[in-house]
Formats: structure tokens, C-alpha cells, sequence
RNA sequence: UGGGGCGUAGCCAAGCGGUAAGGCAGCGGAUUUUGAUUCCGCCAUUCGGAGGUUCGAUUCCUCCCGCCCCAG
């Protein structure tokens, strides 16, 4: 007979560490749990200088939201701890940040908080503070399998799921995590918060970059790495000088609006050359994607990925950008890693963004995996390429 | 200093006698645990300048200024 975390014991014998952000959805879930009679222990990380960011809103984890957390604490009476993670958070999330916008990619951070801290170093702290499982506010889905282990799945509420952030989750984080919001939707949470009598109960909800106070996230990195915004030209993708930028790392591929340039047609962002520090511009047509080459694939559906991929393929609908649906497309094995070819291609892909897969289009489908786009080639410039390997082919005839 | 053309918001551009389309850019907002996309809203009392004709001109006429093309 197991509890409500699927595990083969009394509530009250189970120690559950809840990752407590001080806004309202990891609130209601410690205070959910408690009110099962779970042994819960509400741990809140410190992650970067408070002091900048004491007064904005919408953010976790620093000044005012630590706060938040500690009165929910008290008001659901259970024990809760401050950790200091500001240098592992720093390095591990905001550091590769900035890196990563210098060499012109567009980082996810909350995927690298989730990989590295909370879903690592916290949960570490989590078992040395004898907890069995860390639940989170995440509204994402946990099953046990029939065959045993865990996986994870889209939240009831499809607009609010989170799972794109938590596609690198393993298998043996999945046996120690709980997300029981997943189940749930937004309305059903706050409506729990206000009857918990929760201090955060109408708090809003977070948005952006955590770390980034104001928004500007450019600042954020020049302030890591002086010199990081350095000024360039914006091109065609003939090469034609159209303009000038004031640095690669305020732009992301798919972006229209910030580029200044008049061209009669609205121009997005296709490529940036970091080495050049060229932005480099075109149609929205130009923009059309469908493969994708991925770096550090995690796999958590069912059996290991060699065997999902053992005809030589797997259909899959991934994700490729957070606030998009899923589309379908093909999973394969490549020299070296992975790739997915996309069945209708999508417009905006942009290394260092996160492919997930799901084994479904809609409803709640189950997380297989995901990568880090490495790069994605647009399909013109593929039908490009192939046209100049054909002339290459005919000249030598 | 012969001929022809053009000059409308930051850019492109319609209107050619009835009181300034549209696109791009920009700005503001909605959406979004990634400043992307998308969506909504705003954005020339004024048409290179000065006169004139007309009830009325960005539209017609004259002159001036500035650009462009062809021929010198």
C-alpha cells in the first residue's frame, strides 16, 4: 500500500524536502504535503545577489521571495532552511548564460538551474537532510511505471506545463522527485493557497530571467564580461551590409523587432556569426528549419535511446522553443550524436535552446528526452548547399 | 544654365483638384519561468521652398532650391 508519492510507508514516516522558490506553486505544494501529514522540511535557495533585486518583481529565489518563503513556512509550520548557492549559481547557470549569448546562441537558464542545482547539488542536500523524496512546484507529471522507475509527463494543465524545462531530469532524479502540481491546474493552486490561508497567495507570477533584474539581460552580461557587446554589421544573406547592431548578444534567431533596419518586409533574424559579429537577416521564409543537430541528449522514455532508436528511426514531437506546441518529427542516430528532422519544419530555431520529445502530439504526453540544439540548418540554405554540391557535381562532368 | 525626370513621416511608397493609402522601422500594450515569434494600439493639420489660379491644391501654373538621367 503505497502514499500519494507512491511510497511504501505512512505519510508521517516520510520526510519530504520541498524546494520552496517563495512563490505561490511551490508553496501550495509544501503546504499540500504537510497537510497530508508528510514530514516536510522547506529548503530555499539562495541564488545570486539579493541586493539588486530585492524589489522586482516577479522573481524567485533572492530578497523578498526568501522572505515569502519563510513565512509560508511558518505558517504551515514546518521546519525550513536558507542555503547559500550564490557561487554555484552563478557559475552554473549565469556564467554559461553570458557565454552562451557571446557565442550567439540563446541559453535556457532555468534548464541549466534545474540540471545543475536543483535537481543536483539540492538534491544532494535533500537526502543529507534525510529526506526520501524533493518535491517542486513544477507543473510537469511523475508516474511510477509499471516495470518500476518513474517518468515524467506533460502537466494536466497544457499551458502551464514546465516540462521543457526539465527535459535533462535522469532517471535516478525522477526516482527522488515529486511534482504534485502536475495533476493540478493554476486555478486549482491559488484556490489552495487561499484556503492554506498562504501569505503568497495572490502573489503574481514569475516571469523572465530570475537573475535578471529589469529585464535587461544584456546588461546582466556585460557587466559579467566587459567588451561582451561588441558593435557589428547586419547583412542579407548575400552578404550585403543592410546595417549596424550594437552587439550579437541582443539578439536571438526568429527575432524581428530591434533590428532597425527598413527593408519593406519585415526581417528576421537567420544566423549569428559570433566569430564575424554578424547578425545576419532575412525573410521569415528563410527562416524555415526542419534539421536539427543536438548536443548532450538525455533519454528518459522507456528502455535506453540505442534500442527506441533500433530502427534506424523514431517518431517523435518535439519542442524547440517553450511557448510552441509540440510537432512531429524523427528522432535519429548520427556519427557523433543526434539529430531530428522535423516533418514541417518550424521557423525559429536557435542553438542553445532545448529539443524536447514527447511520444505525443497533445494531451498529456510522456517526456522522452531532449538536447540542446547544437545547430539547426534552414532549409534554404540546405536547398542551397545542394544546389552548389549539384553544380560542384556538373562542373566536374 | 541643351533635353528629360523626380522631390509625400526615419526608409520605401500610393494619391494627381475635394481636404494625406499601405509596407518597413520605431514606440506602447497583451501573451510568455528564455526580452523570440504572434497579436493589439500609436505614429505626416501636412505633401522641398515661395508665389499664383481656384469655393477649395499634395494634385494645375510660375519661379527658386536639391537630386537623378541623357546629351555636352
Amino acid at each position: 500500500m503505497s502514499n500519494s508519492l507512491d511510497l511504501d510507508r505512512r505519510p508521517q514516516d516520510t520526510r519530504v524536502v520541498v524546494a520552496m522558490s517563495g512563490g505561490v506553486d511551490s508553496s501550495v505544494t509544501a503546504a499540500l504535503l504537510k497537510a497530508e501529514g508528510y514530514d516536510v522540511v522547506g529548503v530555499t535557495l539562495q541564488l545570486y545577489d539579493h541586493g539588486a533585486a530585492t524589489h522586482r518583481k516577479g522573481a524567485c529565489c533572492a530578497g523578498q521571495d526568501i522572505y515569502d518563503a519563510r513565512s509560508v513556512a511558518e505558517r504551515i509550520g514546518i521546519p525550513h532552511y536558507v542555503l547559500d548557492y550564490e557561487n554555484r549559481f552563478k557559475e552554473a547557470v549565469i556564467d554559461r548564460f553570458a557565454e552562451s549569448y557571446i557565442h550567439g546562441e540563446t541559453p535556457v537558464p532555468c534548464v541549466e538551474c534545474n540540471m545543475a542545482i536543483k535537481f543536483h547539488d539540492l538534491l544532494i542536500t535533500a537526502r543529507e537532510l534525510g529526506a526520501d523524496v524533493l518535491a517542486t512546484g513544477h507543473y510537469v507529471a511523475s508516474r511510477a511505471l509499471p516495470g518500476g522507475g518513474r517518468g515524467l509527463f506533460r502537466a494536466r494543465e497544457e499551458e502551464r506545463d514546465q516540462s521543457y524545462f526539465l527535459f535533462g531530469t535522469t532517471r535516478e532524479q525522477l526516482d527522488l522527485l515529486r511534482f504534485p502540481l502536475g495533476e493540478r491546474n493554476k486555478a486549482e493552486t491559488r484556490e489552495l493557497a487561499r484556503q492554506f490561508g498562504l501569505p503568497v497567495a495572490e502573489k503574481h507570477d514569475s516571469q523572465d530571467i530570475c537573475f535578471v533584474p529589469s529585464g535587461h539581460y544584456a546588461d546582466v552580461i556585460e557587466r559579467l564580461k566587459p567588451g561582451a557587446a561588441e558593435a557589428g554589421e547586419i547583412v542579407d544573406l548575400e552578404g550585403h551590409v543592410l546595417g549596424t547592431h550594437s552587439g550579437i548578444i541582443h539578439f536571438t534567431i526568429g527575432q524581428r523587432r530591434g533590428l532597425g533596419v527598413a527593408a519593406g518586409a519585415p526581417l528576421y533574424v537567420v544566423r549569428l556569426d559570433a566569430e564575424r559579429r554578424q547578425v545576419v537577416v532575412g525573410s521569415r521564409a528563410a527562416l524555415r528549419t526542419s534539421r536539427i543537430v543536438l548536443r548532450d541528449v538525455n533519454w528518459i522514455g522507456e528502455g535506453s535511446i540505442e534500442e527506441a532508436l533500433a530502427d534506424d528511426r523514431r517518431e517523435v514531437f518535439v519542442k524547440v522553443r517553450s511557448t510552441r506546441p509540440p510537432q512531429a518529427g524523427w528522432l535519429m542516430a548520427t556519427t557523433g550524436g543526434y539529430e531530428v528532422e522535423l516533418v514541417d519544419g518550424e521557423d525559429g530555431v536557435s542553438p542553445g535552446q532545448a529539443c524536447v520529445f514527447y511520444d505525443a502530439g497533445a494531451g498529456q504526453a510522456r517526456v522522452l528526452g531532449g538536447g540542446f540544439i547544437k545547430s539547426a540548418v534552414a532549409a534554404t540554405e540546405r536547398a542551397r548547399a545542394a544546389d552548389e554540391l549539384m553544380a560542384a557535381a556538373t562542373a566536374r562532368n
